[in-house]
DNA sequence: CTAGGGTTAG
């Protein structure tokens, strides 16, 4: 009720844009030539006889991720004046998050009040989700306040919505919510109370939950694969490896997927390799394997993932390909991985940042450039990103290209209108400082608080560093009280402060803080140093045959 | 006809 002043409000302030609205969707149809054809005169445009049966061919182009079909349909219904129902709104609801026209689901809930549709649980319900999905979780939030009768799907509604949007606390205080007002969970319910517990970390609740999911005894193998996510989260790779074993019966590939990323989530490459082993994998499961041998540079194993992706016929899925690209970089192999990234036919901005990156971590600056300005180039369609700027900056810095860093810098604000994070801020006072520019150091740290980013440990560690290069004792100083304020017991820091005070003659204050580690008992972490012996490769030799 | 599980770049 309180909300039908609003309605005719939006429905005055969105009609123009409205229009212009499906005339882009329209553009961009794949459809358009057979729509525009009925279109032209909608008395040519034959609906199926019953509602139901439109509702029904709304939804399936939606489950077919073909929302634009399913918002044409919608509409040419309005404009025809046909009867629309509930369910009518319940199926293009689904579609509005999936078409990325902001306030597209305002409209409809707009006409949903206009029609009196937006009554009943199941239309509140589809209301809260398309809500969340579109990141508007306080007018979420607000529907469901409205709802006369919650039924448990209202109430798991409302848990995914916090989740959706990061706050797994506040999803936990839906759960309590719902105890409190004896809800009936199901199975949904503690598949979203899985989630929440894994990233909370919060080991005894789920737990608990566990015993919950194998009391109630159903769902058991979507169940499954979330207790194996929830204990791969909490570091109980074990546990993950128990309730994978201990399901009787089919197992589907996303619970092999499931257990494979736990595994090498938490370094355990030759486990990851053994429950590959089981099955014939599928894409993802590879894909998670690769970056275990990324982060083991077992370029040998990582060979053998490419093998198996050719013989299975994954060279086309890009997620797989960026994955292989990566590991080939990070074993150094550079022109493997650019042959890998000329191979993927729809290369997106991972695939383009992950070659930059590639480049730049191999000493190769000016490729890496290059390949930057060919990404840019007009007509393309992939955009960079924040972190495709991170790998160029790092590039820079790494090849001490101090012009091509200034400008690449500059081109993150002005022409893809990014904000700088403070990493990006890190790099680039890195490269002014290596190039011997100190001022430059400092006016961008000052633009940088005066745009309110408040600088992290890696910030004050690139001044440092600048500082020490460059001899700016008082300055130098400065960062270094602010470095040990920040994180007053990381010893690779009070390792760094105490070089910095080596550069400048300050040997009192070296041995001060020399001793001041030793009073909290921190020690030198060891560095180390990784190569791969071909035949003495104990995850490889588990790789199954 | 509303709600749920797995994957890639720093």
């Amino acid at each position: 009720m309180f909300l039908r002043p609003l309605a005719s409000n939006l429905q005055q302030k969105t009609t123009s844009t409205f229009i212009s609205n499906v005339i882009v969707i329209l553009n961009h149809s794949l459809h358009d030539q057979t729509f525009a054809a009925n279109s032209s005169s909608s008395s040519h445009f034959h609906f199926p006889q019953h509602i139901s049966q439109t509702n029904s061919l709304i939804a399936s182009h939606v489950r077919r991720g073909d929302p634009v079909s399913a918002w044409i349909l919608f509409h040419s219904l309005r404009r025809a004046r046909a009867d629309v129902d509930a369910y009518t709104f319940t199926s293009v609801l689904r579609a509005c998050p999936l078409l990325h026209i902001s306030h597209l689901g305002t409209q409809v809930h707009a006409q949903m009040l206009k029609t009196g549709a937006d009554s009943g649980t199941v239309a509140k319900t589809s209301l809260v989700g398309m809500y969340s999905k579109c990141g508007s979780l306080d007018e979420a939030v607000k529907v469901f306040d409205e709802m006369g009768h919650r039924d448990v799907v209202a109430w798991n509604a409302l848990l995914s919505c916090f989740l959706r949007c990061d706050l797994p606390f506040e999803a936990v205080g839906v759960l309590g919510a719902m105890g409190r007002e004896n809800v009936e969970l199901s199975g949904f319910t503690l598949c979203s109370a899985l989630k929440s517990c894994a990233s909370l970390k919060a080991l005894e609740l789920g737990r608990q939950v566990h015993g919950l999911v194998v009391s109630m005894g159903r769902d058991m193998v979507v169940l499954s694969t979330a207790l194996i996510d929830f204990y791969s989260s909490v570091g109980c790779t074990d546990d993950a490896l128990k309730v994978f074993c201990s399901l009787k019966g089919w197992k589907d590939d996303m619970m092999y997927n499931s257990l494979v990323s736990g595994c090498v989530r938490n370094r355990r490459y030759s486990d990851a390799f053994k429950v590959m082993g089981l099955v014939r994998p599928n894409a993802v499961a590879l894909t998670s394997a690769l970056v275990g041998c990324s982060e083991n540079l077992d370029l040998w194993a990582g060979k053998q993932m490419h093998c198996v992706a050719v013989r299975l016929g994954f060279t086309l899925e890009t997620q797989l390909c960026n994955a292989l690209l990566d590991m080939y970089a990070k074993c150094g192999k550079v022109l493997h991985a650019r042959s890998l990234f000329d191979g993927i036919c729809e290369k997106d901005v991972i695939s383009w940042t992950s070659m930059i990156d590639a480049y730049g971590r191999n000493g190769q600056g000016r490729e890496a450039v290059l390949l930057f300005q060919e990404m840019m180039e007009e007509g393309r369609k992939v955009l960079p990103n924040s972190v495709t700027f991170l790998s160029v900056l790092s590039a820079c810095g790494h090849s001490g290209m101090v012009e091509e860093g200034k400008k690449s810098f500059k081109l993150l604000r002005e022409k893809y209108g990014l904000e700088p994070d403070p990493e990006h801020y890190a790099c680039y006072i890195d490269i002014l400082g290596r190039a011997g520019n100190i001022e430059g150091v400092w006016s961008a740290y000052h633009n940088m608080v005066e745009q309110g980013t408040r600088p992290t440990a890696g910030v004050w560690v690139a001044l440092l560093n600048a500082c020490s290069l460059n001899q700016d004792v008082e300055r130098g100083e400065l960062a270094a009280k602010h470095l040990l304020q920040l994180e007053p017991n990381k010893s690779s820091y009070i390792v760094l402060v105490s070089n910095f005070y080596a550069t400048i003659g300050r040997w009192d204050r070296v041995d001060e803080l020399r001793s001041i580690m030793r009073t909290k008992g921190l020690v030198k972490e060891a560095g180390n140093s990784w190569i791969n012996v071909p035949g003495f490769n104990q995850h490889a030799r588990s790789l199954p045959a």
